[in-house]
DNA sequence: AATGCAATTGCAAATCGTTTGCAACTGGTG
DNA sequence: CACCAGTTGCAAACGATTTGCAATTGCATT
Protein backbone atom coordinates (compact mmCIF):
# COMPACT_ATOMS: atom_id res chain seq x y z
CA UNK A 1 0.00 0.00 0.00
CA UNK A 2 1.83 3.25 -1.37
CA UNK A 3 0.94 6.19 1.08
CA UNK A 4 2.30 9.79 0.15
CA UNK A 5 2.85 11.39 3.34
CA UNK A 6 0.65 13.97 4.33
CA UNK A 7 2.35 17.36 5.03
CA UNK A 8 2.04 19.23 8.11
CA UNK A 9 1.52 22.34 5.87
CA UNK A 10 -1.01 20.96 4.86
CA UNK A 11 -2.82 20.08 7.67
CA UNK A 12 -2.41 23.61 8.99
CA UNK A 13 -3.52 24.57 5.66
CA UNK A 14 -7.06 22.69 6.29
CA UNK A 15 -7.45 24.09 9.46
CA UNK A 16 -6.76 27.90 8.57
CA UNK A 17 -9.34 27.71 6.27
CA UNK A 18 -12.06 25.93 8.57
CA UNK A 19 -10.78 29.28 11.05
CA UNK A 20 -8.91 26.97 13.29
CA UNK A 21 -6.26 28.19 15.50
CA UNK A 22 -2.82 26.25 14.82
CA UNK A 23 -1.36 26.21 18.89
CA UNK A 24 1.92 24.52 19.37
CA UNK A 25 -0.18 21.64 20.55
CA UNK A 26 -1.49 20.65 17.50
CA UNK A 27 1.49 21.60 15.55
CA UNK A 28 3.49 18.77 17.67
CA UNK A 29 0.67 15.99 16.91
CA UNK A 30 0.49 16.94 13.21
CA UNK A 31 3.90 16.91 12.84
CA UNK A 32 3.41 13.98 14.44
CA UNK A 33 0.74 12.15 12.45
CA UNK A 34 2.04 13.56 9.18
CA UNK A 35 4.98 12.09 9.48
CA UNK A 36 3.84 8.41 11.08
CA UNK A 37 2.73 5.38 8.44
CA UNK A 38 1.55 3.08 10.80
CA UNK A 39 -1.85 3.18 13.13
CA UNK A 40 -0.82 4.36 17.06
CA UNK A 41 -3.79 4.81 19.22
CA UNK A 42 -4.32 7.94 21.67
CA UNK A 43 -1.95 6.97 24.01
CA UNK A 44 0.90 6.66 21.30
CA UNK A 45 0.69 9.93 20.11
CA UNK A 46 0.51 11.45 23.44
CA UNK A 47 3.97 9.91 23.97
CA UNK A 48 5.67 10.99 20.80
CA UNK A 49 3.64 14.64 21.25
CA UNK A 50 5.51 15.01 24.73
CA UNK A 51 8.78 14.44 23.29
CA UNK A 52 8.07 17.16 21.00
CA UNK A 53 5.99 19.70 23.34
CA UNK A 54 6.60 18.40 27.09
CA UNK A 55 3.10 20.32 28.26
CA UNK A 56 0.65 18.82 25.98
CA UNK A 57 -1.93 16.81 27.63
CA UNK A 58 -3.57 13.71 26.63
CA UNK A 59 -7.50 15.53 27.05
CA UNK A 60 -6.00 17.72 23.96
CA UNK A 61 -4.87 14.68 21.59
CA UNK A 62 -8.30 13.39 22.15
CA UNK A 63 -9.79 16.63 21.24
CA UNK A 64 -7.26 17.30 18.42
CA UNK A 65 -7.99 13.61 16.98
CA UNK A 66 -11.46 14.18 17.32
CA UNK A 67 -11.32 17.44 15.10
CA UNK A 68 -8.86 15.94 12.87
CA UNK A 69 -11.66 13.33 12.22
CA UNK A 70 -14.31 15.83 11.79
CA UNK A 71 -12.92 17.72 8.92
CA UNK A 72 -11.97 14.66 7.78
CA UNK A 73 -7.75 14.66 7.78
CA UNK A 74 -7.45 11.44 9.85
CA UNK A 75 -9.45 8.19 10.08
CA UNK A 76 -10.34 6.55 13.25
CA UNK A 77 -10.13 2.99 13.29
CA UNK A 78 -11.70 0.93 16.25
CA UNK A 79 -10.24 -2.42 16.10
CA UNK A 80 -10.98 -5.49 17.96
CA UNK A 81 -10.17 -5.06 21.59
CA UNK A 82 -8.11 -2.40 22.14
CA UNK A 83 -8.50 1.54 21.97
CA UNK A 84 -8.96 3.45 18.66
CA UNK A 85 -5.92 3.98 16.64
CA UNK A 86 -5.38 6.98 14.21
CA UNK A 87 -4.01 6.99 10.36
CA UNK A 88 -3.91 10.29 8.55
CA UNK A 89 -6.46 9.82 5.68
CA UNK A 90 -5.19 8.73 2.49
CA UNK A 91 -7.48 6.49 -0.29
CA UNK A 92 -9.83 4.21 1.34
CA UNK A 93 -8.33 0.89 2.23
CA UNK A 94 -9.26 -1.87 4.44
CA UNK A 95 -6.79 -4.07 7.11
CA UNK A 96 -5.73 -7.34 8.21
CA UNK A 97 -4.66 -7.34 11.80
CA UNK A 98 -2.31 -9.76 12.54
CA UNK A 99 -3.24 -11.53 15.68
CA UNK A 100 -0.38 -12.31 17.02
CA UNK A 101 1.60 -9.25 16.56
CA UNK A 102 -0.86 -6.66 16.73
CA UNK A 103 0.67 -5.81 12.82
CA UNK A 104 -2.35 -4.01 10.83
CA UNK A 105 -1.20 -4.92 6.81
CA UNK A 106 -3.48 -2.69 4.46
CA UNK A 107 -4.82 -3.68 1.24
CA UNK A 108 -7.27 -2.92 -1.39
CA UNK A 109 -9.78 -5.14 -3.10
CA UNK A 110 -11.92 -3.27 -5.93
CA UNK A 111 -13.80 -6.26 -6.11
CA UNK A 112 -14.96 -6.34 -2.61
CA UNK A 113 -16.06 -3.07 -3.15
CA UNK A 114 -18.04 -3.05 -5.76
CA UNK A 115 -19.89 -6.80 -4.65
CA UNK A 116 -20.64 -4.81 -0.91
CA UNK A 117 -22.09 -2.12 -3.21
CA UNK A 118 -24.14 -4.21 -4.94
CA UNK A 119 -25.48 -6.29 -1.84
CA UNK A 120 -26.33 -2.58 -0.44
CA UNK A 121 -28.07 -1.84 -3.50
CA UNK A 122 -29.93 -5.03 -3.82
CA UNK A 123 -30.97 -4.79 -0.33
CA UNK A 124 -32.10 -1.23 -1.10
CA UNK A 125 -29.48 0.78 0.87
CA UNK A 126 -26.74 2.98 0.04
CA UNK A 127 -23.47 2.57 1.26
CA UNK A 128 -22.09 5.51 3.22
CA UNK A 129 -19.32 3.80 4.73
CA UNK A 130 -17.66 0.84 5.54
CA UNK A 131 -15.56 -1.35 7.64
CA UNK A 132 -13.51 -4.71 6.87
CA UNK A 133 -11.48 -6.44 9.27
CA UNK A 134 -9.97 -9.63 8.58
CA UNK A 135 -7.62 -11.29 11.66
CA UNK A 136 -5.41 -13.85 10.90
CA UNK A 137 -2.46 -14.99 12.17
CA UNK A 138 0.64 -16.04 9.37
CA UNK A 139 0.94 -18.87 7.61
CA UNK A 140 3.46 -20.94 8.50
CA UNK A 141 5.61 -21.72 5.64
CA UNK A 142 6.41 -25.02 6.16
CA UNK B 1 -31.61 -14.30 5.65
CA UNK B 2 -33.36 -17.41 7.36
CA UNK B 3 -32.16 -18.60 10.81
CA UNK B 4 -33.27 -21.39 12.72
CA UNK B 5 -34.22 -20.53 16.02
CA UNK B 6 -31.94 -22.01 18.19
CA UNK B 7 -33.84 -24.33 20.95
CA UNK B 8 -33.13 -23.34 24.76
CA UNK B 9 -32.96 -27.03 25.43
CA UNK B 10 -30.14 -27.08 22.83
CA UNK B 11 -28.08 -24.27 24.86
CA UNK B 12 -28.69 -26.00 28.03
CA UNK B 13 -27.93 -29.20 26.96
CA UNK B 14 -24.34 -28.22 25.18
CA UNK B 15 -24.02 -25.98 28.93
CA UNK B 16 -24.49 -29.70 30.98
CA UNK B 17 -21.55 -31.04 28.50
CA UNK B 18 -19.29 -28.71 30.12
CA UNK B 19 -20.17 -29.12 33.40
CA UNK B 20 -21.56 -25.87 33.86
CA UNK B 21 -24.66 -25.48 36.04
CA UNK B 22 -28.26 -23.96 34.96
CA UNK B 23 -29.46 -21.43 36.92
CA UNK B 24 -32.70 -19.82 37.34
CA UNK B 25 -30.95 -16.75 35.64
CA UNK B 26 -29.53 -18.93 32.69
CA UNK B 27 -32.83 -20.06 31.79
CA UNK B 28 -34.65 -16.82 31.31
CA UNK B 29 -31.65 -15.99 29.52
CA UNK B 30 -31.29 -18.82 27.48
CA UNK B 31 -35.02 -18.41 27.22
CA UNK B 32 -34.90 -14.80 25.58
CA UNK B 33 -32.06 -15.46 23.13
CA UNK B 34 -33.22 -18.74 21.85
CA UNK B 35 -36.15 -17.07 20.55
CA UNK B 36 -35.05 -13.48 19.68
CA UNK B 37 -34.25 -12.60 16.04
CA UNK B 38 -32.33 -9.35 16.41
CA UNK B 39 -28.97 -8.40 18.18
CA UNK B 40 -29.98 -6.88 21.34
CA UNK B 41 -27.54 -5.48 23.75
CA UNK B 42 -26.49 -6.96 27.16
CA UNK B 43 -28.99 -3.73 28.65
CA UNK B 44 -31.89 -4.90 26.43
CA UNK B 45 -31.34 -8.75 27.23
CA UNK B 46 -31.38 -7.59 30.75
CA UNK B 47 -34.81 -5.81 30.20
CA UNK B 48 -35.93 -8.67 28.69
CA UNK B 49 -34.77 -11.27 31.48
CA UNK B 50 -36.08 -9.06 34.39
CA UNK B 51 -39.56 -9.65 33.22
CA UNK B 52 -39.35 -13.62 33.53
CA UNK B 53 -36.68 -13.51 36.48
CA UNK B 54 -36.86 -10.25 38.84
CA UNK B 55 -33.82 -11.06 40.60
CA UNK B 56 -31.54 -11.18 37.75
CA UNK B 57 -28.63 -8.55 37.33
CA UNK B 58 -26.73 -6.94 34.81
CA UNK B 59 -24.25 -8.49 35.79
CA UNK B 60 -24.96 -11.74 35.48
CA UNK B 61 -26.01 -10.83 32.00
CA UNK B 62 -22.78 -9.94 31.43
CA UNK B 63 -21.12 -12.96 32.80
CA UNK B 64 -23.50 -15.03 30.82
CA UNK B 65 -22.74 -13.83 27.43
CA UNK B 66 -19.40 -13.92 28.34
CA UNK B 67 -19.76 -17.51 28.81
CA UNK B 68 -21.57 -18.25 26.15
CA UNK B 69 -19.41 -16.58 23.78
CA UNK B 70 -16.57 -18.77 25.06
CA UNK B 71 -18.38 -21.90 24.43
CA UNK B 72 -19.46 -20.47 20.38
CA UNK B 73 -23.29 -20.61 21.40
CA UNK B 74 -23.53 -16.76 20.81
CA UNK B 75 -21.91 -14.08 18.52
CA UNK B 76 -20.94 -10.67 19.69
CA UNK B 77 -20.55 -8.02 17.39
CA UNK B 78 -19.42 -4.20 18.34
CA UNK B 79 -20.88 -2.13 15.88
CA UNK B 80 -20.09 1.29 15.90
CA UNK B 81 -20.58 3.73 18.34
CA UNK B 82 -22.82 1.39 20.28
CA UNK B 83 -22.03 -1.21 22.96
CA UNK B 84 -21.81 -5.13 21.64
CA UNK B 85 -25.05 -6.16 20.75
CA UNK B 86 -25.03 -10.35 20.81
CA UNK B 87 -27.05 -12.79 18.77
CA UNK B 88 -27.03 -16.72 19.14
CA UNK B 89 -24.52 -18.18 17.16
CA UNK B 90 -26.09 -19.63 13.30
CA UNK B 91 -24.00 -20.03 9.56
CA UNK B 92 -21.82 -16.89 9.55
CA UNK B 93 -22.99 -13.65 7.80
CA UNK B 94 -22.38 -10.23 8.14
CA UNK B 95 -24.25 -7.15 8.40
CA UNK B 96 -25.43 -4.07 6.52
CA UNK B 97 -25.90 -1.46 9.47
CA UNK B 98 -29.10 1.20 8.97
CA UNK B 99 -27.37 4.50 10.26
CA UNK B 100 -30.68 6.22 10.55
CA UNK B 101 -33.04 3.87 12.34
CA UNK B 102 -30.18 1.39 13.71
CA UNK B 103 -31.42 -1.65 12.20
CA UNK B 104 -29.80 -4.34 11.44
CA UNK B 105 -29.80 -6.57 8.16
CA UNK B 106 -27.86 -9.79 7.51
CA UNK B 107 -26.27 -10.88 4.51
CA UNK B 108 -24.05 -13.50 2.63
CA UNK B 109 -22.01 -13.06 -0.04
CA UNK B 110 -19.60 -16.81 -0.50
CA UNK B 111 -17.93 -13.96 -3.77
CA UNK B 112 -16.54 -11.93 -0.67
CA UNK B 113 -15.56 -14.55 1.71
CA UNK B 114 -13.45 -16.12 -0.93
CA UNK B 115 -11.95 -12.98 -2.01
CA UNK B 116 -11.08 -12.19 1.68
CA UNK B 117 -9.45 -15.34 1.61
CA UNK B 118 -7.33 -15.00 -1.35
CA UNK B 119 -6.21 -11.80 -0.08
CA UNK B 120 -5.11 -13.01 3.16
CA UNK B 121 -3.34 -15.99 1.39
CA UNK B 122 -1.68 -13.26 -0.74
CA UNK B 123 -0.35 -11.72 2.57
CA UNK B 124 0.49 -15.04 3.55
CA UNK B 125 -1.83 -14.94 6.70
CA UNK B 126 -4.91 -17.47 6.91
CA UNK B 127 -8.25 -15.83 8.76
CA UNK B 128 -9.32 -16.25 11.76
CA UNK B 129 -12.08 -14.44 11.65
CA UNK B 130 -13.40 -11.62 10.35
CA UNK B 131 -15.71 -8.41 10.53
CA UNK B 132 -17.72 -6.52 7.74
CA UNK B 133 -20.24 -4.43 8.29
CA UNK B 134 -21.44 -1.87 5.51
CA UNK B 135 -23.52 1.44 7.16
CA UNK B 136 -25.99 2.80 5.20
CA UNK B 137 -28.87 4.50 4.97
CA UNK B 138 -32.22 3.41 2.84
CA UNK B 139 -32.34 4.45 -0.85
CA UNK B 140 -35.48 6.73 -1.41
CA UNK B 141 -37.38 5.38 -4.36
CA UNK B 142 -38.12 8.58 -5.70
C1' DA C 1 4.04 46.34 19.78
C1' DA C 2 -0.01 46.45 22.93
C1' DT C 3 -5.12 45.20 23.36
C1' DG C 4 -9.15 42.29 23.48
C1' DC C 5 -11.57 38.33 23.46
C1' DA C 6 -13.12 33.94 21.80
C1' DA C 7 -10.76 29.67 21.13
C1' DT C 8 -8.00 26.46 23.39
C1' DT C 9 -5.66 24.43 27.10
C1' DG C 10 -4.47 21.25 31.36
C1' DC C 11 -6.50 19.27 35.05
C1' DA C 12 -9.75 16.73 37.54
C1' DA C 13 -13.91 14.77 37.58
C1' DA C 14 -17.51 12.53 34.96
C1' DT C 15 -19.12 9.16 31.67
C1' DC C 16 -20.05 4.70 29.44
C1' DG C 17 -19.83 -0.09 28.87
C1' DT C 18 -17.99 -3.77 31.04
C1' DT C 19 -15.48 -6.53 34.56
C1' DT C 20 -14.38 -8.02 39.15
C1' DG C 21 -13.92 -8.96 44.47
C1' DC C 22 -16.53 -10.67 47.84
C1' DA C 23 -19.79 -12.56 51.03
C1' DA C 24 -24.21 -14.77 50.57
C1' DC C 25 -26.68 -18.24 48.14
C1' DT C 26 -27.87 -22.57 45.45
C1' DG C 27 -27.65 -26.50 41.90
C1' DG C 28 -26.86 -30.98 41.65
C1' DT C 29 -24.35 -34.99 43.27
C1' DG C 30 -24.00 -38.27 46.68
C1' DC D 1 -31.02 -33.61 52.86
C1' DA D 2 -26.17 -32.34 53.49
C1' DC D 3 -22.42 -30.69 51.26
C1' DC D 4 -19.58 -27.55 48.65
C1' DA D 5 -17.84 -25.68 44.40
C1' DG D 6 -20.15 -22.89 41.20
C1' DT D 7 -22.90 -18.89 40.88
C1' DT D 8 -25.10 -14.81 42.31
C1' DG D 9 -26.14 -9.58 43.41
C1' DC D 10 -24.03 -5.72 44.82
C1' DA D 11 -20.79 -2.19 44.84
C1' DA D 12 -16.64 -0.82 43.52
C1' DA D 13 -13.01 -0.86 39.92
C1' DC D 14 -11.98 -0.61 35.21
C1' DG D 15 -10.08 1.49 30.62
C1' DA D 16 -11.04 4.54 27.06
C1' DT D 17 -12.84 8.72 26.16
C1' DT D 18 -15.29 13.08 27.11
C1' DT D 19 -16.34 17.21 29.61
C1' DG D 20 -16.69 21.48 32.99
C1' DC D 21 -14.03 25.02 34.31
C1' DA D 22 -10.77 28.54 35.28
C1' DA D 23 -6.44 29.91 33.33
C1' DT D 24 -3.97 30.72 29.10
C1' DT D 25 -3.11 32.00 24.31
C1' DG D 26 -3.67 32.69 19.15
C1' DC D 27 -4.43 36.12 16.30
C1' DA D 28 -7.29 39.90 14.37
C1' DT D 29 -7.42 44.54 15.51
C1' DT D 30 -5.68 48.89 16.67
MN1 LIG E 1 -4.65 2.09 7.22
MN1 LIG F 1 -26.57 -11.39 12.65
ZN1 LIG G 1 -13.19 -1.21 1.91
ZN1 LIG H 1 -18.18 -12.56 6.30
Amino acid sequence: MKKRAAKRLDYEKELRRQGVRITRQRSAILGILSETEDHPDALEIFRRAVAVDPSISLSTVYRTMKLLGDIGAIHRHAFEGGPSRFEHATDHHDHLIDIETGDVIEFKSDKIEQLQDEIAKSLGYDIVHHRLELYGRKRRTG
